[in-house]
DNA sequence: CTGTTAGCGCATTCAA
DNA sequence: TTGAATGCGCTAACAG
């Protein structure tokens, strides 16, 4: 293995300083013509690079941001990382990503070596395991110790940071909406369990929809999806009720996905016997059959937004930048899954 | 902001050196009891933790591993990630994740930044764009550098680096073959351009199975898709032959949901008329309606041996250590898309 | 025009 | 038992 060639290797070949390399190679003026091109020529010709670790470690920054993700595996999240990558790129930051398979601790974990001068800022999406435990003191280590936090998608009220978030009250009360328009009048929802707030948010939207057209709220139409189980076994108490639903709204497209094939399998006809929206824009929506309605989400645009947000702060770092928060808003995009008005 | 605490701060509060801070924190038998007691426990209050970037400059490895795929909206590539996530913490690694775009510059630019002491070794996925040039001396500079690389799924046969592919021959072979014993007479592939070696590998595996059930190869069934211009318009032109098929092959699950979404369209009956098969198990062929039948490529199994093989190569960067190639097999996931046997 | 020095944060060898 | 010195690779202020 050749080891890499460094300034101090450079100087030695040419018998000169360190710092003559150093600034022969940045072309000062304090160097003669004749050593710069020569030492330039020789550096050019072995590929010279600066070792970025000797570099960040004494500008006591890296130009790189973590990002900390629950899943790679989720069409949304990988939209926000391409918007992230996009614009970090553009402003001359590179990306580190990182997973905490929605575990608190791989969560900690992550922060904790993302921290150690690894990253000059950070975005996150909240681990489901840390909403449930609400184990909120890593972030707060974090900004106590100065480093910028953005977070989005799944976003903790009490941390004072900037966030990124969509409009889930809204997109819950637009599908919730949308699907009382086109005639639905029993409508059950596929939320999560209560610790995910952006389930329960969307929630919220469907029951403010409810009470907005002076339908009844029903519990029993209410599922919570545990992923723990088997969720068409679930979906299937949904079917069996008294009066079954005639149209559902999915908080994702997987739910919407699931409730759709059962509802095909037991003999319904989408959507003339019953209409299904779903969240999120994935792919999943755009290749079923029928093609499945739903509220987009926009992950490009939250991931620009997160990185604008944090580059800003961490320009900021030492004046007091007020911590934003910028809301995404959510569109319908009708497709076949749901009768025509 | 309060900056980091670090040796030389902690060993200012107690008048000491900072080497001996040093030795405490690291429980060494040299210091004394009484020191020792005092300086962890201030250490501990103030939550220090040793700067990565000093650590990494101070043993010349970073212990973290890059990775660069062409895109991250794959669900494949996911896969892939996750599995290399796995292997690599569990080995006490930390992942980079970076995207090519497909981009023959963002992969030098990528590989560059990663290489200048930023990681240990990288994994990469080359981009369409670089097969395409054909011009791989950034793979050259970094083995001649001395660092690490592991090739995965789009490798590059000249470069001399351990690799993990799929059996696309096989895959392409095992596809073509069902398609054939199922009944179908006329068998089309929709796949990449030829510079996409993994599309060719399969479509050299589709001509194999053909010439050994002795069916004619017909190029007039070979559909190369342009992802650059509308894809339905290019699927519209197989539907159009004098003799359409009753059978297709698509590289990658969007091929061959595209052309079930067609078929579909035109009034087939999708497996009864004709027969559709994909490539890589994603979402969409779980969900798409009928499901679809497919060649599983086991991302997961791919990006573990990836990260096992450039593990070795960081471990035995002295010797001379073998580079290595394994082949992970493929598996006929037969659903509704096909006919039954 | 060139070199010396110091410092970024840490670990380690050697000296006291 | 403690500390001074050195080096990882680099830059920049300051001397010469």
């Amino acid at each position: 293995m050749k080891s890499k060639i460094t300034l101090k290797k450079i100087a030695k070949e040419f018998d000169v300083s360190i710092s003559t390399v150093s600034k022969a190679l940045k072309d000062s003026h304090e160097i003669s013509e004749e050593v710069k091109e020569k030492i330039q020529a020789f550096a050019k010709y072995y590929h010279y690079k600066p070792n970025s670790l000797a570099l960040n470690l004494r500008n006591q920054k890296t130009k790189t941001i973590g990002v900390i993700i629950p899943q790679i595996v989720h069409h949304f999240f990988t939209k926000v990382i391409s918007g992230i990558e996009q614009v970090a790129n553009k402003n001359g930051y590179n990306v580190m990503i990182c997973m905490s398979m929605d575990s608190y601790e791989k969560e900690v974990l992550n922060m904790d070596m993302l921290a150690n001068g690894v990253v000059d800022g950070i975005i996150v999406s909240v681990a489901k395991e840390t909403e449930e435990k609400e184990n909120y003191s890593h972030f707060r280590d974090l900004i106590y110790n100065g480093i910028p936090l953005v977070m989005f998608d799944r976003v903790i009220d009490e941390i004072k940071c900037s966030k990124v978030l969509t409009n889930d009250l809204d997109g819950g009360y637009l599908a919730t909406k949308h699907l009382i328009n086109i005639g639905c009048k029993r409508i059950a929802i596929l939320t999560t369990p209560d610790f995910v707030t952006v389930g329960n948010l969307r929630l919220e939207g469907y029951k403010n929809a409810l009470e907005n057209s002076l339908i009844p709220f029903d519990e029993d139409l209410v599922l919570k999806i545990d992923e723990d189980k088997n969720i068409e076994e679930q979906i299937k108490t949904l079917f069996s009720l008294k009066e079954p639903p005639d149209g559902i709204f999915g908080v994702n497209e997987i739910y919407a996905a699931y409730a759709m094939k059962y509802a095909r399998k037991q003999g319904y006809d989408v959507p003339e016997d019953i209409s299904i929206l779903g969240f999120t824009d994935g792919l999943i929506s755009q290749f079923s059959t029928p093609t499945l309605s739903t509220v987009a989400q926009h992950g490009n645009t939250m991931g620009q937004k997160a990185v604008e947000l944090l580059l800003n702060e961490i320009e900021y770092q030492d004046t007091d930048y007020q911590h934003q928060t910028k809301v995404v808003e959510t569109d319908l995009i009708l497709r076949e899954s749901t009768k025509k008005l």
